[in-house]
This record gives structure tokens, C-alpha cells and sequence, in this order.
DNA sequence: ATTTAAAATTAGGCTAGTCTAATTTTTAAA
DNA sequence: TTTAAAAATTAGACTAGCCTAATTTTAAAT
């Protein structure tokens, strides 16, 4: 049985392994948990002990079989938990993230089977993130940024790289959501802000912003 | 902002007031708790200093009102929490409890109040045990236990008294559930034992049994 | 080949919550 | 009232996770 921290650090170390990086290293898992490098070391140590990770400081950290395992189905539990909060709590995409950051450490085998049926088997998250299928299988989503898009596509939104609910309120903001129509007007070459339509109502948002939208 | 610990101590002692005990003492809770009377002792004095509960040996540990709103709070988390596992979710009520231990701790200030919206206001959680309600009002239920009816009653199953799986599955076997007729046959002198009909169905059962099972 | 910067690691310390093993009260019984 | 049991408390220790402040190792840049 793990515990809460032990969860949530397997779960970094899949977060950056999605990124493809050539390693993930104690420093990077310490910035993306905000803590100490010397506390992740600690850990580093107690999940390779329990089989649950490899570690070496040339090839960084890596899941083992088990410990991915782990990691799929706290992901799984998080983005049912926050489809449940969206769909049937009524909660916005910006509050319910940190409630699933609780919720997914919530323990009983069957729980991610229970809500998925309840929810009737939904394949995205409300940022449009993929949910785990029971098998462990991730669906496969577009990882194109607004940001590589060109002057004259047309996209639709299809998941938010960020979660923090600033940087969502303010696609509220914006009447950006999960399946916006974005045409994009113009691309200003001094800082590359864009001018776009959303759903034809034409606003300017900036490159970070265009990088922090998935598109297809 | 407490930590789930000090959550669980709130509402042991929360739990300990409701047997209107003349003090509630270190022991006490260490009992219910399953935990050592020196770590109680140690929490006690942290519940105090942020003015959580008041305690004195002689006078024993009470919940101060702000301790108490903390401690309903959590029993109506619990309690709402129960109801999702049990009516959504289609766990047992043998299955809930445990799961509602770890989900009572979620912290959000409106969950408890979205929870009971959406499902429709429930009175009562699984195990026949009354929701507080949003203003911390408790209602009313019947504290007669089947122990305390004579031969030649019939009465009604409105709660249990022990939520431990071991028993609630007893309950299963014997097909005895909230809101299960019974109709004492005779009441075996011997040692207490009763001959009930279940919904019409004989049946013997011990007196501690009868001591775990509330009744109008 | 040096120098410098970044990353990894170790050492030592802190808090929360737990325990065991005394010790001190308090209560109850003889 | 003396004695014995129960309850309360203190002292000291342990673990998990975290930190800061070195120190060591590795990688990069001159
Ligand atoms: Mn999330
Ligand atoms: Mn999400
Ligand atoms: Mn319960
Ligand atoms: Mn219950």
C-alpha cells in the first residue's frame, strides 16, 4: 500500500514522462512538486526499494512495471473524479481540479470501475484530457499548440495544457472552451500575439496563451 | 485549516458525546480511536490550544462551538458521501463506511451542500443514520434498541449501531435491513437470545445482536 | 585542460503523529 | 483509612516527509 506522497510522486514522474525528456531528473521531479531536491532524493530511495520505480543519476527515474501501473490508475481516478465533479456537482473546470488532486487517493479496488460505469464510461476529462481505460490504455489526443498553428487555420479546442484555475477563468473570460472554433486572423510578428475569432468573436491573446491550448 | 488527524479526534469525541457519558475522558478516546491514551492526551492539548474543544481531566474533553461545527461538518460529509457510495455507486452498505472515512476529509467548502443537492437531499445514510443538515441540525431518531422490546412486539429496523462489515453482513444473511419488520416470538431467558420473525421469516438471533440494531 | 555551473547527494534538523515505559493522580474497594 | 486499580501524564524514542547547508559529482564552456 502506498502512501498519499508516495502516490503523488509516481504520479510526477508519469506527468514528466509523457514529455518525452531523455531523463527525468531528481531536480526536474523537485520542480514540478514543489519541493527540495534533497526531499526527492529520499524518496527517489524509498520507491526503488519498493520496486516501484527504477532511479540512477545517468538515466534519471523511470516507472516499473508496477509503479506505472500505480501511477495509470491515480491518473484514471483524477480525471473521473473530475467529470464527476464537473457533470453532477456542477462544479466549473477551474475548481474542480484540486478537489480530484484529494479525491484521487481515495482507496478501494473497485472505485475507478464504479465511477467510470456511473459516468458512463466518459473518454475525456473536463480539460480534454484522455481518461485511462480500465485496461490501462490512454486514448491518443492532438498535441498540437494553438501557438504552431498559422495565419489563416482554422482549430478547434480540443484540451488546456494548464489547470490552474487563473489561467481558466480567464478562458472563461474569453468563452474559450472544450470544442471552441478558433480561426486565427493574424499573427502579430513583434511578439507573436495572435488576433483569433473564437466561435467568430474576434479577441487578441498572447503566445503563452497560444501555447497553452491543444488544438486539432 | 486541520489536518485529517485532528479532523478524526474532533469527531471521536463528537461521536463519544452523543452516549451522554458523564465526561468524556483521554481514555475514552483512546478507546474509539484505537490509538494510546499518550497520544491522545498530546492531541487534546493541541485541539485546545486552537480553542477546538475544552479539557480537563476532572470535567473530561467537550467540543467547543467551533470544534462542534467542524465535527458535524464531518459527519455530514461522511454521511452524504455514504448515500453516493451506496445509491450511485451501487456499493453495499457493508462497503461504505471505509471508503466514507477517507472521503469525509475532502476539503472544499461547498462539497457538502452540492453532494446533498444532488442527491436530492437524503435524510438518512445507509445505515439508517441521520444527515445533519447544511444549518447543523441533527434530526431525531429512535434510540430504542431491539434488546429493549418485550416478546409479542413488533416494531421496526431504523438504524444500526455498529457498521463494523463483520456485522453488516450478518445483517445481510439474515435478510434484516432498514426498514425490515420484526415481531418477537419469544425472548429465550437463558441468555437473551430471540426467536423473531424477519418480514416474516423465523429466525434466532443472540442478544448482542439485539443490542446493535435500533428500532421504532 | 581548466574553470564554472548545474545536478546529485549527504548530513543534520524540524514537525506531526505515533508508540512504550515510567510516574503521578484520582477513584474505588477493602 | 489504607490499599489497589484505573486514569492521566511525562519522558523519550521512532517514522514519514520535509527543509537548509554543505559537499561531491557531472556536464559545459572557455
Ligand atoms: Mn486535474
Ligand atoms: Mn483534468
Ligand atoms: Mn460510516
Ligand atoms: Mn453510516
Amino acid at each position: 500500500m502506498q502512501t498519499l506522497t508516495e502516490e503523488n510522486y509516481l504520479k510526477a514522474i508519469f506527468k514528466l514522462a509523457q514529455n518525452n525528456l531523455d531523463k527525468i531528473s531528481a531536480t526536474a521531479i523537485a520542480d514540478e512538486m514543489e519541493v527540495n531536491a534533497a526531499s526527492v532524493i529520499d524518496m527517489l530511495k524509498k520507491l526503488k526499494e519498493k520496486k516501484l520505480i527504477s532511479y540512477d543519476k545517468k538515466i534519471g527515474a523511470k516507472l516499473a512495471p508496477q509503479g506505472n501501473k500505480l501511477a495509470i490508475n491515480i491518473v484514471r481516478k483524477h480525471r473521473l473524479w473530475e467529470v464527476f465533479l464537473f457533470e453532477k456537482l456542477k462544479y466549473t473546470w477551474d475548481e474542480v481540479h484540486e478537489m480530484a488532486e484529494q479525491l484521487e487517493h481515495i482507496k478501494n479496488p473497485e472505485l475507478a470501475d464504479r465511477l467510470d460505469k456511473f459516468l458512463e464510461f466518459p473518454q475525456f476529462d473536463p480539460h480534454g484530457d484522455p481518461i485511462p481505460k480500465a485496461n490501462g490504455n490512454i486514448p491518443e489526443v492532438s498535441k498540437i499548440l494553438l501557438a504552431d498553428k498559422k495565419q489563416g487555420d482554422t482549430c478547434k479546442v480540443v484540451s488546456v495544457k494548464d489547470t490552474s484555475p487563473a489561467f481558466l477563468k480567464y478562458l472563461n473570460q474569453l468563452s474559450i472552451v472544450i470544442g471552441s472554433k478558433i480561426y486565427i486572423k493574424e499573427i502579430i510578428s513583434f511578439d507573436n500575439s495572435l488576433i483569433i475569432l473564437i466561435d467568430d468573436k474576434e479577441c487578441t491573446v498572447s503566445e503563452k496563451l497560444a501555447n497553452s491550448i491543444f488544438v486539432k
